[in-house]
DNA sequence: AGTTGTAACTTGCAAGATGCAAGTCACTAC
DNA sequence: GTAGTGACTTGCATCTTGCAAGTTACAACT
């Protein structure tokens, strides 16, 4: 499922990986502390179950995301960022201050959030 | 052409409006200087003609980008940026900082575009 | 024993977006 | 009058997305 890059363009080759609409949703959710599937499904932007499950593959291949069973019997999944998903945190933080700035009605992020820093 | 929000989520909202895999590329082009469509198929993405009209299109409604007759008789066209797209600046110099990180093989953009603040 | 609930998917199908190739229109220049 | 350029437009096949429903594997309650 992942794509080759386009150009080594740098902003080309990382929308080749997030440059989609639900990526960096997904992102944004693993860095206020969810990691269960049903806890992004959770989220008001209502995405679907089988996007869902294609999006963590793709983010699972492309080195993001790590997937790993945190019960037995059931298996259940947990997503936990590695440091790759981690450093998007400033693409995003930016994305933040550009839209509160320029599309009315944004929320403004929980200061949690915005006070993040990469490891 | 232009989505509605799927939510006051500043991250979702942007994604809205770039969430695709090229618009950011062509605002990329537009800070390089570049402001006519044959500049923008030149570049090394390859994009093709209908997909490049209709991105100008949303990014114009979207209030990214104007677009003006730069001579008549033939007319054509330049696209020149808002502020509002402008300020989407800060964003693509972290793809970049993010993307010579971590995807190998990535170009280290020009001095002056790395440089080059918004207004 | 049987029903209900939960987590994490999977499948089917329709609609929309993208990619590729070719064609169009209004000129200019040779 | 032929060729070239800039900015598209059109047709069509394929890929991606969205929506709804179904599946699997259990736990827990009645």
């Amino acid at each position: 499922m992942t794509r080759e890059p386009r150009s080594g363009c740098p902003i080309a080759s990382t929308l080749d990986i997030v440059g989609d609409r639900w990526t960096l949703v997904i992102l944004r959710d693993l860095l206020n502390g969810k990691s269960r599937f049903s806890q992004f499904l959770s989220s008001p932007e209502k995405i679907t179950t089988n996007i869902l499950t294609d999006r963590l593959a793709t983010m699972e291949s492309a080195g993001l995301v790590t997937k790993s069973a945190y019960q037995e019997r059931p298996t259940r999944f947990e997503y936990t960022l590695t440091r790759k998903g981690e450093a998007l945190l400033p693409v995003l933080h930016e994305m933040c201050h550009w839209a509160n700035v320029y599309i009315p009605g944004t929320w403004t992020p929980p200061a949690s959030f915005m006070a993040r820093k990469p490891r």
